[in-house]
DNA sequence: GTCTATAAGCAGATAGAC
DNA sequence: GTCTATCTGCTTATAGAC
């Protein structure tokens, strides 16, 4: 019955949202109640698991290390993920749908400053809200990206082939300089999600200010500028 | 005799360039030699542990396998380094000096242009040649930094804070938009060092293709144009 | 300087009492 | 649904023959 946490991430993604309620039509609260203990225990669980492969990596994590934070033996942990890469497969399918989320933000506008300002908004943004998603899909990523082969090609590509389409349609209507698409969504990824990765590295040398909310803010609206000015972004005349 | 295997990878800075010479006062060749296998053998262990490392992070690597790689026992691996500590700390230290080596042409020239898009083409070289450091590095900062807290605070902090000065003066002399320095800083750092880190992603999304010397070196070039534009960078009146 | 054998402990995963 | 005890195999590191 619980043969999803062992399929890939992108076979996952289109069973989850009815998994959680699959016991509702039983008469008895029992079950109910078994059901808020199984959702509750599995989004902690799944909560500290993003938190130690974020620091360790998927083979540096142990089982024990992410039972251990979350306050549960180990065995519970085996109970309701049977394997730890079951595990980390449920945790990149949440951090895609968060990708995804963002990704939406992109279509918001036919005006590029509206659109790429407003992504990259929504990347930084996420960077701050959940560093520790960002960095477990970078590790993933550096080691070969061998579980997120599903998720990039039928998922994450088609997306970026569109708004490659996108882009050089803005440059043919000269709202964009003659860029190469691609080397801007890389740049815009990269800059974004460096805020979230490499946190300690900006920490160390920037100073713990330098993420407070106030100049977390101030910065995403330098990053905003930039990125539109490399892009030469204009809007289109009213 | 190995001590500097032992201290941290700022105090070993110091120290290593005059290890691998300090056996030639002696008369006979036997010692002579025995450098050189040493030596060649610590390359050869160094380059297979930082694939590794590159691979897996620092927890998940082990050192069975680094020794596997590089077609050696187990053993002569704890010969050469006695923990795996002091192996990854070598690592970090010769990734340092080829950080070291690239930010020294952000001194080339006076000229904004020349000085950023020549630090741009080092930095993405770098990525290009050496992408396996680069990813260590990343897993590193994204594991916390722990072990690169004093090559952070002692070595890059003081460079960024005179480079961020240079930056300022620039703005000054109304050479480059009144960019935040170290926004700009991370946004270089950030752009360049994606195309080793998320070599797995962007060969996933843009063909192995992509990858290739002439697309990587227009690339760069897109790169270095986006950047100076992100910057509004121009050159001095002659 | 090389390498087999092994110590001591931690990993992922499971059995089975409650 | 919870948790102790345990199996099996891999981890870092070392001993000691060659």
């Amino acid at each position: 019955m619980r043969d999803d946490d062992t399929k890939t991430p992108a076979a996952n993604l289109a069973m989850r949202t009815t998994a959680s309620v699959r016991d509702d039509a039983d008469a008895t609260h029992k079950p109910r109640r078994k059901a808020s203990i199984r959702a509750s225990n599995e989004t902690h669980l799944l909560a500290c698991a993003e938190a130690v492969f974020a620091e360790r990596g998927f083979e540096g994590a142990s089982t024990a290390l992410i039972a251990e934070r979350a306050g549960l033996p180990k065995a519970n942990l085996h109970y309701y993920f049977p394997t730890k890469l079951a595990l980390y497969w449920r945790v990149l399918d949440d951090l895609f749908e968060e990708w995804n989320a963002a990704a939406d933000t992109f279509d918001a506008s036919d005006d590029p400053v509206v659109a790429i300002g407003g992504y990259v908004r929504a990347k930084m943004e996420l960077s701050r809200r959940r560093p520790l998603g960002s960095k477990v899909w970078a590790n993933e990523i550096i080691s070969g990206a061998t579980h997120m082969q599903d998720i990039l090609l039928k998922r994450v590509k088609p997306w970026m082939e569109s708004r490659v389409q996108l882009i050089e349609r803005w440059i043919d209507e000269g709202l964009l300089a003659p860029v190469e698409p691609k080397t801007l969504l890389f740049m815009i990824w990269a800059t974004t999600q460096h805020y979230a990765d490499f946190e300690a590295q900006i920490r160390a040398l920037a100073g713990k200010r330098a993420l407070s909310a106030a100049s977390f803010e101030a910065t995403t609206e330098e990053v905003v500028k930039m990125i539109l000015r490399a892009s030469g972004a204009r809007s289109p005349d009213a």
